[in-house]
DNA sequence: CTAAATATCGGTGTATTCACCGTTTTATTA
DNA sequence: TAATAAAACGGTGAATACACCGATATTTAG
């Protein structure tokens, strides 16, 4: 019997690429297509649920998180694969905690597509090679369940830092502002840049606005 | 003889969708996939260039902006239609300025896509409901060449050089890349300062993305 | 209590960025 | 055709940013 997948993503573009992807697998199927959580539980016979659900985060009616929250209390035996176009952690963390089993994004491939299906038929998990590994350590070791709050390795000092970098402001403006020598600004910095993986100042402001710790909007 | 169809975009996943909802429209069939601009140009035959090309704004290497100028220059025939995540009217106006043909969002459906094909092929416009006439009515409308904002003033070079500026690329290495001495590059960022009143490269990524020149999503 | 992490500060040197001063060629436009 | 804008390039020097080498005191966690 075939391994029966769900698509629900409101870009029909999506969707079209995602239902290809799967069919060329041997042994999979794809049994439903939908536009939106609403609409994928209005076609799920819950005597005959799909095995894996290929699910998007931003949706209208009914997003990603809803829809996971849904799927987990009433289809326990279903795992959730999301496919998202935000790689920010964030969002992964917030899936992650909702009992989804991986997650990828949209600029994915047919191979890696398959590779993490098969994995998580085996009740394994996957995550995206972008996310990190160290994120999803928190879920996959089931002593701790603890949420890692990706901001936990920046300091607070740091943070206050990293917002304060994403302005025109020198670091030496910066030290002024927070009361330091310029060379512990020079360390804030140095260790960020460690701890990120990034080489320079606009590499700061890049981190910070794609995991959300700035909003486009707060930028002055 | 068929209308030949360029797919340019770096996620496979799109680029299935788009062959496949091309396919079904008869009398077109897709001659190139490619993954960016480069590997487009690459493939493509001067002499019997795609009629069309649909083309995807964010990519690695080669991306659209850089793409359409080039489609512009060497393959004056040749219509471009973007497929792109990005409406924000700013990245719209800027590639209408480029030359190019409609604007249509990744959110698409095969109806609209072919629509849109169909007005291209008769080298009508299309946009994108979502982008809206308004913005529309300044390039239809031949007596007003005019862009209606104060940032029309960006050039073309300039324009690609802004988007480089928000990764962790050193101005030599932006240099490099766009094929032009460091001293060039030195210019393009003076006049954009003075153009956009910032005195520093965090200032031009925060200008990028506040005006949605350049989205989140976008970021490396 | 010991080890690790945090927060602070220093020196030296290089690489990069930024601020001025310019020029020439080409393409477009009035 | 003359004027204008765009695109390319050059030198100099100062300011800033980055990459190494350190240190000490305090707090936190195993």
């Amino acid at each position: 019997m075939n391994t029966k997948v769900a698509v629900v993503d409101d870009h029909q573009l999506v969707r079209i690429g995602l239902v290809q992807m799967v069919q060329a697998l041997p042994g999979w199927e794809v049994t439903i297509e939908a536009a939106n959580g609403k609409d994928f539980i209005d076609q799920t016979n819950l005597l005959s649920p799909p095995d894996i659900v290929l699910l998007d985060i931003r949706m209208p009616i009914m997003d990603g998180y809803e829809t996971a929250l849904w799927i987990r209390s009433h289809l326990p035996e279903t795992r959730v694969l999301i496919v998202s176009m935000v790689s920010r952690e964030h969002a992964v963390i917030r899936m992650l905690r909702l009992g989804i089993y991986g997650f990828i994004t949209k600029d994915t491939n047919t191979a890696e597509l398959h590779q993490a299906l098969k994995r998580i038929q085996q009740k394994q998990f996957h995550v995206n090679e972008l996310v990190g590994n160290r994120i999803f350590h928190y879920f996959s070791d089931s002593t701790t369940e603890q949420l890692p709050d990706e901001k936990n390795d920046i300091t607070d000092r740091e943070f206050i830092f990293l917002r304060k970098c994403c302005s025109e402001l020198t670091y030496r403006q910066i030290a002024k502002e927070m009361h330091v020598s310029p060379r512990t600004i020079d360390t804030y910095r140095d260790h960020l840049f460690e701890k990120l993986q990034v080489r320079t100042r606009v590499g700061l402001v890049i981190y910070a606005l794609r995991t959300g710790l700035i909003e486009v909007d707060d930028l002055v």
